[in-house]
DNA sequence: ATATAGTTGACTAAATCATTCGGGAATAGT
DNA sequence: ACTATTCCCGAATGATTTAGTCAACTATAT
């Protein structure tokens, strides 16, 4: 489980298609003037989102892209693993060949952490993030709910 | 905030220290065999966790690292920003200055998701994953909490 | 037919990742 | 003082990823 910038395109672009799709499919070249995403790179996008099944495409006049499912069955781990296919950094290739004096911690130590984030990214749905931006574009103040409080202390800017 | 493979192992190196740092100073030749992590890659990695004053360090024969605060107070996103500095991707800066017509959607997209992760690896401490791991060290069955039941549906192979 | 729009593949500059190397500076033990 | 240990620092490097461009192609609505 990745987080980069190119999940987060593909989490961007697939909340745009979300939010424009009421009235047909939504073509690239409007996602791309909207979010400021280079189509090409988009189209590269799209193409692994549409082959892990996620968006449906509509070819010629009036085509683009549709979700493939509800929005509120999407969850954001969907979108990056569709996009940022996974890779196995454990060294010893996710087998427990590796049991020198106490069993490969890093093993262990990655595939906590990579659980612990992907089980919450499954948590997050595009219709969750379709809705706090509608609510911000009418000027509210979006209320994050707190998942686990309270939140250890910390002398490190807050910036992210 | 990023979450590449550099924010893990920086993360994993701090449980190292974490675990490791009851009789004195924990040296980076140990946690470089034990989490077969390159030495130089870990010097580069903790200097910046001393600048970012995560980690004391202790020079001379017996020296090594200590945790510069309680594991309780360091948050994984503690530990990812001090390795793996923050970029700004939104194409206006950060400033409000691109409201062409609906104030650059794909900045409060970005930063909403941003906020949504970085809420969550605030809340995950450096003490809870030390916990984990010592549990599955004694071959227990580690019970992760869920944050946002029920999951959303998927079709989406599971390896994270 | 023609314009629209997805589909695919090759290619590229720039950045980042992870590592290696070489030399320093501080300190504990002798 | 000497030496071994360990942190400290910067430069260099190959591999990979990022983000983008370009070009050719297929399907389809009008």
């Amino acid at each position: 489980m990745r987080l980069t910038t190119k999940g987060r395109f593909a989490v961007t672009a697939m909340i745009d298609v979300a939010m424009h799709g009421e009235h047909g499919p939504v073509t690239l070249s409007a996602v791309s003037e909207r979010q400021k995403i280079s189509l090409s790179y988009l189209e590269q996008l799209f193409g692994k989102l549409r082959r892990h099944g996620l968006v449906d495409s509509v070819r010629g006049p009036g085509g683009g892209y549709n979700l493939a499912r509800g929005a509120e069955t999407v969850s954001v781990a969907d979108v990056i693993l569709a996009v940022d296919e996974p890779i196995d950094a454990t060294q010893c290739g996710g087998l427990e060949n590796c049991l020198d004096d106490h069993r490969c911690m890093t093993h262990e130590l990655w595939s906590g952490l990579n659980a612990h984030i992907f089980t919450y990214l499954r948590s997050v749905t595009l219709a969750e993030l379709v809705r706090q931006q509608e609510s911000r574009a009418r000027g509210e103040t979006v209320v994050m709910r707190d998942h686990r409080p309270p939140s250890p202390r910390s002398t490190e800017p807050v910036t992210a």
